[in-house]
DNA sequence: GCGAAGATTGAATCAATGA
DNA sequence: TTCATTGATTCAATCTTCG
């Protein structure tokens, strides 16, 4: 249908344009390096690209985890560029070459770690590319940090950008409002990391690619930017992620991707894929219990001061509140669980309704903190 | 007592040093331009730098070059290029200053949104400093997107980094843990904007200052990542977040603002502010403070016995004690690091949760001795 | 610079086990 | 058979410090 489309608007062009215009190659892998291939696909075709590439990680030695285990790094020569002045020259082809194919009312979205995204972001701008939102992939089951000497990394970013300042683009507002419970979308998608089956794996039972994204993360960029019938260009194919969301929503994709390893493995997915009845697109939104609320965040908020007491339910015993959100009582510090525990002489302690501050004469519980932040969180 | 300190090691300085290291003007606001001050600061004598640099420079009407030449109308193309020239050279200059001004140890904090973010990203990474985790402060509450045109906009990002790659930083992981329900601190904080009580209002009740940050971010970022009594440098001060947690904490501060009338509402913020008690500032400390213990001790003061079994974590290995505090199992002596690390065939092996020795049927880990010694040590 | 000590993990999937 | 529990495994990682 959309082929046949195309065709028809093919022969009413006239010789000049015609080269310069071939057909696309719809629903294709193209193998090989993605600036070569992205220069032999004409201008002004592509109504979106979504990019994954390289991070660029710097990793160095190996990680071992607290059991001993190794960590299977991401260690692929792909990966690998010498300075960032490599890597933004890089970056600059590929983007350039993007921003050539796409149409005036297209846009790109790119994915990043603080390795490489900041990197990204800054030759966007410098091309002309006029950023929409940026986005944050928050991770429910990011990988720890296991030498504990930086914050867990459970996040990575990603841009949205238009052509140019001014221009139009696709943006389905009341869908996304609908996938996120009838409130606007917002910035930051919660949304976990690819396991289980859809992870794809090769016959030794290795990961076959060490960064294939999730497909709900897809599912809503593609939902939210992109009409049916839209072009999408994934110049990092990889094993096919935005392949098969876009086929499973009813849009066009052309991949490009030089492992063969990989290409193989996203051509036998995409066969598997099966496009949604339209009615299907329903999403199931999962109800979570109430968030857990660390006392620390009390004191961070100003809600209790470092220094200010705590009184027991019975009154006869007190402590202190320190900084980090831990408590202080005579012979004792920890959790406020762990401290009423401990005084009370009991196995355990909800240090919730147990600790008491004073206002006006009156003991009031913690606990009128806790449902305050987390009045807060749902508004949020 | 610092203070002191630092006029000592002034005194026996040559003359041409004298001169480029002035005492600090510590817990003061400096007004002026930002790169200016910071150049009359010594070298290598701020333990922390939090920068909240200006994204919505008034560039429209007199832009300027880097070399002040004037900017002559110009077509879109060259209006974004020398608008983002312009912003580069003005990041460029103060994290040139400020990287200047950090002791080998030290580490910066910078915080953007999707305008200016990968232009300072990418700019700390060109100098070298060495990022050790992108952050996302997600917004409890943010501004709506009245228009329904983009995802709202619930996020800012902040960048910590340490000088360069290699150096040291501080980073109390225990405390951020105890601020986080006892599991590792994520790298996406849920923190309400600034509104009520702490936002500062001018006498027309008006907000004094747009971009207002609120306290529990600058919390988590001075209680995580500096010690009591460090010196923390804002350059864009504003209404003095940063001096006002840094004085709660117990950290110095140095304040760089140009407008009066921030600096006016600073200066009133600060006289209101009460430094916590110096035990509400202890915060959980880790394990890799603890002065170090022999296991051999453990022999000599005959908690183990020579010629005693200890069992592997598991129960599958055993090791007899010798007298000299080292191990041996059936084909192995060694330190019980090294014992244990060779008969799980790991790479590396702490014996002090490994090995347990038995005591009334139960298995308990050697460790427990070795906090035994550590509080004597304490004590004594 | 090197060797050794010793500090360090959250959420989720899936298979095996037991009730 | 079903369900709860336990253990093994895994995830884009710039992941130590002291003598």
């Amino acid at each position: 249908m959309a082929e046949a489309g195309r065709t028809e608007r093919q022969t009413m062009k006239t010789k000049e344009t015609v080269r310069a215009a071939p057909a696309l190659p719809l629903n294709t892998i193209l193998d090989g390096d993605c600036v070569e291939r992205m220069r032999a696909l004409p201008d002004a075709s592509i109504d979106l690209i979504f990019a994954d590439p390289p991070y660029n990680l710097q990793l160095k030695g190996e990680l071992h985890r607290p059991d001993n285990s190794r960590v299977d790094a991401v260690d692929d020569a792909w990966d690998r560029f010498d300075t960032f002045a490599t890597y933004d020259a890089f970056t600059k082809a590929w983007l350039t070459e993007a921003r050539r194919l796409l149409k005036p009312h297209g846009a790109i979205w790119v994915i990043g770690s603080y390795h490489n995204v900041f990197r990204l972001g800054a030759e966007l701008q410098n091309q002309g590319f006029w950023i929409l939102n940026d986005v944050v992939w928050r991770k429910s089951n990011p990988m720890p940090n296991f030498r504990g000497k930086r914050l867990t990394n459970a996040h990575e970013t990603l841009i949205w950008a238009s052509k140019e300042e001014g221009a139009k683009y696709t943006f389905n507002y009341e869908a996304l409002k609908a996938l996120n419970e009838g409130v606007q979308m917002r910035s930051d998608w919660v949304i976990p990391i690819c396991t289980g089956h859809e992870r794809l794996k090769d016959e030794a039972g290795d990961k076959a690619h060490p960064t294939q994204k999730p497909e709900a993360l897809l599912h809503r960029v593609l939902v939210g930017t992109t009409k049916p019938g839209d072009v999408v260009l994934d110049p990092f194919f990889g094993t096919g992620t935005t392949g098969a969301v876009a086929k499973m929503l009813g849009r066009d994709f052309i991949g490009i991707e030089r492992e063969a390893s990989y290409r193989a493995h996203a051509e036998k997915r995409l066969a598997r894929v099966r496009r949604f009845d339209s009615d299907a697109l329903e999403v199931t939104t999962s109800k979570r219990g109430e968030p857990r609320v660390a006392f620390g965040v009390l004191v961070e908020r100003g809600m209790l001061r470092p220094g200010e007491e705590l009184w027991s339910l019975n009154g006869r015993h007190k402590a202190k509140v320190r900084a980090d959100g831990t408590l202080v009582a005579q012979d004792v510090k920890g959790s406020i669980h762990q401290v009423g525990a401990h005084l009370e002489g009991a196995p355990s302690c909800n240090g919730w309704t147990y600790w008491h501050f004073r206002r006006e004469g009156q003991r009031v519980p913690i606990d009128v903190f806790r449902q305050q932040i987390r009045a807060e969180m749902r508004a949020g």
